[in-house]
RNA sequence: CGGGGUGUGGCGCAGUCCGGUAGCGCGCCUGGUUUGGGACCAGGAGGUCGCGGGUUCGAAUCCCGCCGCCCCGACCA
């Protein structure tokens, strides 16, 4: 009875759970090059299912694709100070342009051509707001012109000291919405419009529960007037910011010279907007909803949504239960479903059960001889539970089946969001909640930055979000939660990752 | 960038103290028997022991130097 490939229990080492996840699911794999990861194919499927469905939902509020280069100008960087300051630490730079071979052997065989250095070397773009509002001022004359609406799917690089595979990585994959619009008002419209897409999608497709709510000053978007987010509550009780939206102000247009033409004939600077979600989605999914026995993907994100397997001794039954099988995935297919049945002679059935719930598979059937004498399937749900489910309208049971699996899964970490959060603890309390485990904290907040730095040195907690009206508790707090100033709005605290 | 750990077939490890020419489990390949929750038997493939020096008749093992990776802290989506 050899044990297979054991996944390291969230309670023993949550850190090494969620790597063991991540390898017994094949999402990704480290890359030869440091800090960097490889996307595998069951990964890279969630991420094409993500951008799918954000993109349909950018589309439908009018804006379109583009593409700017990887590379920007150095000293495109330098024209927004904020923003340097934000990303100096951490870019990439091409300084050359050519190798030359020595003649020796091995390592040595190539060198960096010296003759080659670039006269201004390029940056490997860590976000792209230089270059696209470089190019908005070439493309925006008149408020006619106005809002420009793009988004652009892309891959950035900011040099990480420390990377996490999708949480992370030096390299990774995300989009960025850029915007132009004639006046504030506009611009904070879109901000917020952003904002309500990322928390749909976040909840309807990852059945991630989030809170949203606008950044600290310390928190915020190196450049930015504003910075909206979308937090996230994950098992082990650290928060994840999982998208951001920047009300850009007029920064970046007075930088690079965005002006418009108004109707009165003046001139004007344009307000810019910016957002993006990346990969790091990936690992959000993976620690809301995964266990101890792999992957739990929700179902409309899933790779593989329903696997079958069939179950046989003789060949005579093998022959039956592939052909019904193969029957019964032709069927879920015509309704769009993502399909796998699973015939490979190699692995008795249980192996297999195995493998497709370290996958995440949502739903499992298994058809064996019994079955068939019965006119049934067994559907085992990736959340718990078998039941035996007749052939006859299969199909409407596999998709009632996604459907509820989808709910129980948000409903499910919203319970445990709601149960990791506590609201108008004292000062003691807090210090006790964030030292056994944490969550997040509700409480009332001075403003004043030194409170704010003086909390995150004792306790490693930060400001998530002062958090819309919505999310806030009923009872505004009077004073503040550190301390006992007036409290000047809510905040909610939280150890983020 | 500081602290800790680790490098030996694809993966996980033993062997290192006490030098003698590499082994175990998983995985992989072939054949057979199996198949309702991680099958078994038999045969087989696969390793410049992280890299570079040195000591020695002989180095995975001892000495010197270097490098990679992982984990923990300050910055970040």
């Amino acid at each position: 009875m050899a044990q297979a490939k054991q996944i390291t229990p969230r309670a023993k080492d949550f850190s090494e759970w969620y790597g063991d996840v991540i390898a017994q699911a094949q999402l990704a794999d480290y890359s030869p090059v440091r800090g960097c990861m490889v996307i595998r194919p069951h990964g890279y499927r969630i991420w094409e299912l993500m951008q799918r469905a954000l993109d349909d939902m950018f589309r439908a509020t009018g804006h379109r694709n583009a593409y700017f280069p990887l590379f920007i100008p150095m000293s495109f960087l330098a024209k927004e100070a904020e923003h340097v300051e934000g990303f100096a630490k951490e870019v990439a730079l091409v300084t050359h342009t050519r190798l030359r071979a020595t003649g020796k052997e091995g390592a040595g065989a190539i060198e960096v051509d010296p003759s080659s250095e670039l006269e201004e070397p390029l940056v490997v773009r860590p976000t792209s707001e230089t270059i696209i509002y470089a190019m908005f001022a070439k493309w925006i004359q008149s408020y006619r012109d106005l809002p420009l609406l793009l988004n652009q799917w892309a891959n950035v690089v900011r040099w990480e000291l420390r990377t996490r595979l999708f949480l992370r990585t030096t390299e990774f994959l995300w989009q960025e919405g850029h915007t132009a619009h004639v006046d504030e008002a506009d611009a904070e419209r879109e901000a917020r419009t952003i904002l309500g897409i990322y928390r749909r999608f976040a909840e309807e497709w990852m059945a991630m529960p989030v809170i949203t709510g606008v950044k600290t000053e310390s928190e915020k978007f190196a450049g930015a007037l504003r910075t909206y987010a979308i937090e996230a509550l994950m098992q082990d009780n650290k928060a994840l910011q999982a998208g951001t939206s920047h009300n850009l102000g007029q920064n970046f247009a007075k930088a690079f010279g965005v002006q418009y033409q108004t109707a009165a004939g003046g001139l004007e600077y344009v307000w810019n907007t910016s957002w993006g979600v990346s990969t790091r989605l990936i690992g959000g999914l993976i620690m809301t909803h995964s266990d101890d026995n792999g992957l739990v993907a929700p179902p409309k994100l899933a790779p593989v949504q329903v696997a079958i397997v069939p179950i046989w001794k003789s060949d005579d039954e093998r022959r039956q239960v592939s052909g019904v099988g193969d029957q019964v995935k032709t069927d879920l297919e015509k309704t769009g479903l993502r399909v796998e049945l699973d015939v490979r002679d190699s692995l008795k059935p249980g192996a297999k059960y195995f493998e497709w719930e370290a996958l995440g598979v949502p739903v499992r059937l298994e058809i064996g001889p019994r079955d068939l004498a019965s006119g049934q399937a067994v559907l085992a749900r990736r959340t718990g539970g078998k039941t035996p489910t007749p052939l006859q309208g299969i199909v409407g049971a596999v998709t009632a089946a996604l459907d509820e699996i989808q709910a129980a899964l948000f409903a499910a970490a919203r319970a445990r969001s709601e149960k990791n959060s506590i609201r108008g603890a004292t000062k003691a309390q807090f210090i006790e909640f964030m030292k056994g485990g944490g969550g997040f904290a509700y409480g009332g907040f001075c403003g004043n930055p030194s409170c704010e730095a003086e909390i995150k040195q004792q306790t490693n907690a930060t400001i998530r979000v002062l958090p819309d009206p919505e999310f806030r508790s009923k009872e505004a707090p009077r004073t503040c939660m550190w301390c006992g100033a007036p409290s000047v709005t809510e905040a909610v605290w939280a150890q983020a990752y």
